[in-house]
DNA sequence: TCTTAGATTGTAATATTTATAAATAGTGTA
DNA sequence: TACACTATTTATAAATATTACAATCTAAGA
């Protein structure tokens, strides 16, 4: 499942005619294996062992990179740094104010309000953002004792 | 118009405890009458000539301040810093990815989306967030040229 | 294998935001 | 109005995230 996923990203990577590097492979893999929507420097620590030069700017770039070939989604909430989720199927994220916590789920894309928003503003639309923000079910029941 | 939105404001200051300072008032008229989404350097900066004493952390602090009254909501899109949008009724953004500039438009709050967030994931959920990007019609226009 | 444009590294620089302590000033009360 | 109390402001330093840059290295095609 997660193999192909990363053989077809390597193989966008290629179509763009961007270098497959060591460093980009582990990085990609670790972006699809975790699951979780980490900060460069989650990624930049994750791969230390195995990266024992790799630098911080490299993350950077290489994410830069994703980002631009439309790989990877930059998510910019409240906290300080930027989280990035490799991009698969369209789907939004719901956020646990108390504990970070992102939790994905699936809705049909809100196409109706792009139109809408284009119609009204006379805007060329690309795309939207949703996000969700709540207190998941630990946090909610911790905070009722 | 704005002058009612102020006085209010001061009110709800007044309200919950919080003290009624010459750069507290100066913040808030300058959020309401701008008209924009400012960062808190665009704050500061406007306000330079009126107090060429204050302290960039007292923008901080009193927008902290105000966004835990709620009377303003922080907005963090792509770009390094966080903007602050003085709230009036629910509205949305439509970004311009070419010249940054921001369009608020109103739409029916996606209510929907969110009970069905609270059932898939067992959140306890608050509120969600949503912007549509894409090109003002004027950078459209260059951009075709 | 050789070449070369692109990538990585290491470091410095920039930018944003927060922390801290001393000085100042708003607000209720007498 | 004057006083006292405490929140707020100021100035500065520190923390953090991200980008810029130049030198070195390397992936990938010829």
């Amino acid at each position: 499942m997660s193999e192909v996923q990363l053989k077809e990203a390597l193989d966008s990577l290629k179509d763009t005619g961007v270098r497959i590097t060591p460093q980009r492979h582990a990085i990609l893999e670790y972006l699809i294996n975790s699951m979780s929507h980490p900060t460069a420097d989650d990624i930049y620590k994750a791969l230390e062992s195995k990266f024992p030069n790799m630098s911080v700017a490299t993350v950077y770039n290489n994410l830069r990179v994703f980002r631009e070939v439309g790989l990877v989604k930059e998510l910019t909430y409240g906290d300080s740094s930027a989280r990035f989720d490799f991009v698969t199927t369209n789907h939004y994220h719901v956020i646990c104010q108390t504990c970070g916590k992102i939790v994905d789920f699936d809705y049909p894309a809100l196409d109706e309000v792009e139109h809408f928003a284009a119609q009204v503003t006379g805007f060329n639309v690309s795309h939207h953002r949703m996000e969700i923000y709540g207190d998941c079910s630990e946090c909610a029941k911790k905070e009722s004792h």
